[in-house]
DNA sequence: CTCTGGATGTCGCTA
DNA sequence: TAGCGACGTCCAGAG
């Protein structure tokens, strides 16, 4: 249930922020404010109205009016402190031990606190990341190149995982790199550095593609370089292919489940 | 000025909204949602309590009770349209063009719409961030190695930037890259991509520095193979270096000043 | 417009 | 716990 408190003291706003962060709610806080970070880096905010979310979890935003990104945040993993200073501005704190990290929101003004219990178990599913397009590949290697044999994906090594690993059609090993936005320099470096490791380690050099939408132009140009190959694949058709499957075989839960063996 | 409307009928409810959104205004809603996306990927999210923001310059948020990113959302390139379904429904649409997206939140149950103007011109500055270090060690190439002689920053190569560029006690060419924080194998990989081209440019080997405050051991292995070294900077020291200096000769305003030059 | 690389990135997974 | 790579990454800056 949400509570909501609007034109109170700053004691009334006080007791409110300290009962709802020891009770774990969500809190929800407009007002002005400055804020001050020092951790990883350091950064600082001039007075503005804004929005203070403190998750249930004790993860904190404050948003800005504007733009996707919150000005200034902590993760889950912090401690909040409430405090008054100087007899009318409310301070909160939220530290965070690893690393040492500390945000402080100092208010001139509350507007309103909105606090309470969300409940949320809501079930979040993503479809066609990396992980299905690899899954829909390695079923369907002809989609990459005729006669291409996958015989194992998530491939460890040496720190690092091969998207896809397999034989073309004359045997020779094929390391692949899949990328499901346009592919720039780093995915081809990304790829060289699979292919570089395991020639070290087998001795036979094997041929790298890089499988993505689409790919920059210098991209290209390094994968020249490196005498690396790259195809193009239709995400759209990839994406289609597996709904038509599902459509027919699976439901919403059996597709959760299969998602939960791989 | 802030409004509130709380249990309010549907229609009012899609009033409220309808209105607050052609005046551009930001809005909060509480209460229980699915949320369907479909654009470079596609998501369902099923029923549960979550807090929507629609911001002044129309990125929408998605916040369920926990964690730090939003559950979905769409950035502020976005045309939003409310509207009622089953009589009983209020449903929420973000259509962005480009890239083509979708967002549907469906709600069940409105708990509250909170909606006006925040006026927030707060001055946003970021201090040690990569460019901060750039600049620094830009001033001050002893603090990576005696002798150095740095010539450019953000040198372009074909494609991409080489962050510091110089040379050594011996006159030969020096390329550095930074990282503000624990650099991996990619840090590697892209150093080594800047000292290949340049090598292939000017016929001549240049030394290749990875310069940051701690390394991975995966990424010292690949140092080592490619024959790259690395130097280990302190944060910290940079940082108060900085400050000393800004402590003695420069406002906040000068340092922004400073900033909107380079 | 595309491309490139940073970010207090965050997040999840694995060794 | 560190390392590694994906992300609907977002975002700013440059060409």
């Amino acid at each position: 249930m949400l509570d909501m408190v609007r034109s109170g003291s700053v004691d009334e706003y006080l007791e409110v922020l300290r009962n709802s962060i020891s009770k774990r709610e969500l809190i929800i806080i407009i007002g002005e404010c400055t804020v001050d970070y020092s951790g990883r880096s350091e950064s600082k905010l001039t007075s503005g109205e804004r929005i203070v979310v403190i998750k249930q979890d004790g993860a904190l935003l404050i948003h800005r009016p504007f733009g996707y990104s919150p000005v200034n945040w902590q993760p889950s993993t912090v401690v909040i402190e409430v405090r008054k200073i100087d007899d009318d501005r409310i301070v909160v704190t939220a530290i965070r031990s690893k690393p040492r990290e500390i945000l402080n929101i100092n208010f001139s003004r509350i507007d309103l606190i909105i606090h309470g219990k969300l409940v949320d178990h809501g079930e979040f599913i993503m479809y066609m990341d990396e992980l299905d397009m690899r899954d829909i590949l390695f079923e369907h290697p002809e989609m990459i190149e005729k006669g291409l044999k996958i015989v194992e994906k998530e491939k460890p090594v040496n720190g690092g995982y091969i998207d896809l690993f397999g034989y073309d059609v004359n045997g020779k090993p094929v390391i692949i790199e899949l990328k499901r936005v346009t592919a720039g320099r780093d995915a081809v470096l990304q790829l060289y550095s699979y292919v570089k490791k395991y020639e070290e380690k087998l001795g036979v050099k094997p041929r790298g593609i890089l499988v993505a939408p689409a790919i920059s132009s210098s991209a290209i140009e390094a994968l020249n370089k490196l005498r690396l190959e790259w195809r193009e694949i239709d995400l759209k058709k990839l994406w289609s292919f597996k709904k038509q499957k599902e459509v027919h075989h699976e439901s919403l839960l059996k597709y959760l489940g299969k998602r939960g063996e791989r």
